[in-house]
DNA sequence: CTCAAATATACGGCAAAGCGTATATTGCAT
DNA sequence: ATGCAATATACGCTTTGCCGTATATTTGAG
């Protein structure tokens, strides 16, 4: 299961977590490729919602991942006040 | 072509932008939704390097859109410093 | 070509992100 | 249980997002 699907910040920030995970390195190594604190990056994988796209993708690259944009599948409650 | 690719603020801009305009909306339509202001959208859409995944996620919900986080497919050039 | 709709840009203000640095807390192997 | 590595949190600082409001520019229909 390497694709996973994100609606929220906290969604996206645990599927990172899971990745980086999988490949083994720790938080402070993907800071000093990213030239981010490793403070920053767990409140990325925290689930942030204040979180820049700049680190967003900084952090994707640095662990060799992609995003793919798509419309929803399955349901959704999309009450957007609720989100966070 | 309903799935797009992003590894940069502005491919992710793009993407939302073609979504959108798939949908029939505009950028005014989608700032009522999401409460925020029709130049916020559009600076999302340019790929502002800087936008807050609160705003992020707050757009890709009203436009019924989801991410999927995966390994990247093909190749990448990986230089972080010449990503923006 | 004209004009309205859509999108981009500007400015002052407030709140917050990310920084460096440092420490507290948690998790894990022995 | 101990100790180290990993992660979370704190503080003061600078930078910047997003706000409301307003205007400039671009785009497309007729």
């Amino acid at each position: 299961m390497t694709e996973q699907i994100a609606r929220t910040p906290k969604q996206i920030g645990a599927a990172i977590r899971r990745h980086r995970r999988a490949l083994g390195i720790n938080q402070k190594a993907v800071g000093e490729k990213t030239h981010l604190r490793q403070a920053t990056i767990s409140g990325l994988e925290a689930g942030e919602a204040g979180i820049q796209l700049r680190t967003l993708f900084g952090v994707l690259t640095a662990l060799n991942l992609e995003l793919v944009v798509r419309p929803r599948t399955k349901a959704s409650t999309d009450k957007i006040e609720e989100m966070f």
